[in-house]
DNA sequence: AATGAATGAGTGTTCATTCAT
DNA sequence: AATGAATGAACACTCATTCAT
């Protein structure tokens, strides 16, 4: 089962998959997504073994692109509160610019397709901001499991993303609200 | 006269439903759902008509008792911030005995399955306890659809839960941890 | 499984089968004819021990009642024309009167529900009116199996039933139109 | 290029679903049919979206095929009887030779699974022999719905055919009895 | 390399029939 | 005698995966 060379329609295949899953959940069918990618059903199997290694791959690319979009920019040596103001907004920004993805992820990250140990590799792709740090050391989280801070911080997101993107005139009052949370929890 | 319908196996279907979702998700299947109960699957269907109605009676069940555990003891006439210790701890508490039963209410609350009315009428069980109030009009959610704040809400607490369950040691860190959190957002 | 003496059940149950039978083809479940007959699932297998024996028996009343109906008034020393003229009216009009009767026996009339031999039984029931041995030894029909006439006559009857239940302002047409092809058919 | 859609295979499909629904009425399993065809039972789903999808698709294929079968060399500017005699004799030809094929489509005719639409659809296929004409204007019909016409004629073949075929010995009696019937009703 | 036809286990659901009450 | 809860085989249909082309 060598990896075929067209990366494009392995690309097409994760958006494919990342927009079906978002529509009908994680039960979409591996024929629906096949559609979607502009391929034919066998194909998508050339480029993932199974529908199991798609879910999987698919995190791991959803996450990068996250990943990517938040450190597009940051501010690296700018004060905690610029920092977080930064990473939350971006966050934000990127859920509803990304509806499906952020749909899918908040699909995957509850339940339990994706092992611990993928989360785990998800999480490292994640710059260092500076702010993990002050989270495990805030006085909320100190010597608690990162992957906690970690779990809310992302709940409150997707919460955040999912009310703005459904009521778009608020769609700014829910942010800052949200980052108000969040800024909390750092203090 | 037949044989009386048993409460029993309603129940049964209900916890074996609960614990099968839990584990595999929504899309656990009847059958499987069946034999844990310890039923045919015919049976299954004598008792709930279809899946979705499965579904829909499993999350009012699981809403009344949990309702039903945090009314048990619930100081009415307390400090706001006594009553909202008492709902996070009690809260936690029947999550952490119950993994189960706070899993599966995770999916059906994120996923589509129940519709909004459905959740209204979950949420009318709860009796009033004078926070949902403070919570609404509080510094960080005032003006904003009362359904976000139930949203970090549950989140912060499924989180909580996942969390103190998975790490037993440290279960009263995390419990504390998120009533600081749920605390500050009521100030 | 000795039948239990309550006839009024057994017609109740009998009367519900034609009228689930109609509605809904022969595939209409047990549970919803002992619904329309006031009864529960289980005492339909009291009276009848299973749905084809119910089918089998449903046959032969429907036959016995549509043949008591032709009987009552038919003048037996009449022409040859006037007694067919008596037993067609009548047929059609027993069918307009009893559709779900009518329905359900071309039913079975036409499916392989019913063993040749109980159709020879029913047909048994007809009492003598003449006019069977003008069929058979009609310019047409002379020398053929007698079920090929009754055949014949029967579809037309469905027919002119079907036609004149759909459409009553026109039903009189419809009735005089068979009979004439009937008539035809005796010639 | 994949292996292409097999015609065959549809075919066989229909040909079993005819020979099933022949023997066992319009209820026998579409699991039954697939086997018939010597195909598994998802593959029967790629060739029909549904059972229904197949039901109206066979219909319309028996049609056309019995349609065939009538216009191959049919005396297009003969006289009116030997138009309709030789519309007649293929017609009983057509079902003695293809007995599952006339079961099944007087199945279809008398059931409620074929929409008028269809049935008009099918209607449109047979080539105009100038015959429906002087049916539904002949002293009988004239007037009525040209449908009531067509319904006696299908069940006077329908039963013709039955009769031929279940006694060989006597089956040019039984269509010629058929075709005097048949002629007398267009006078 | 790409296709899509083929597969068969699995899905939610129905139903004739049995049997404890 | 009557009930209706219980059953499990059967039903129409879906789907991840394989493989001939």
């Amino acid at each position: 089962m060598a990896r075929p060379r067209s990366e494009e329609k392995a690309l097409a295949i994760l958006e494919a998959a990342s927009s079906c899953f978002a529509e009908r959940g994680i039960s979409a069918s591996t024929a629906m997504i096949a559609k979607h990618a502009g391929l034919s059903e066998g194909t998508l199997f050339r480029y993932f073994p199974s529908k199991e290694a798609l879910i999987n791959e698919l995190y791991l690319y959803l996450k990068k692109t996250l990943c990517a979009y938040l450190s597009d920019g940051f501010p690296l040596s700018a004060t905690l509160e610029q920092r977080a103001r930064f990473l939350w907004f971006s966050y934000i920004s990127w859920g509803v610019k990304n509806p499906a993805a952020n749909i899918t992820l908040s699909h995957l990250d509850v339940g339990d397709f994706i092992t611990p140990e993928l989360k785990q590799k998800a999480a490292e792709f994640f710059p260092d901001m500076g702010i993990h740090e002050e989270f495990v050391q805030s006085t909320v989280f100190s010597g608690l499991n990162r992957g906690f801070a970690d779990s809310v911080f992302q709940a409150l997101a997707y919460s955040t993303v999912k009310f703005a993107a459904k009521d778009p005139n608020n769609a700014e009052a829910y942010k800052h609200a949200g980052f108000t949370v969040f800024w909390k929890m750092l203090e």
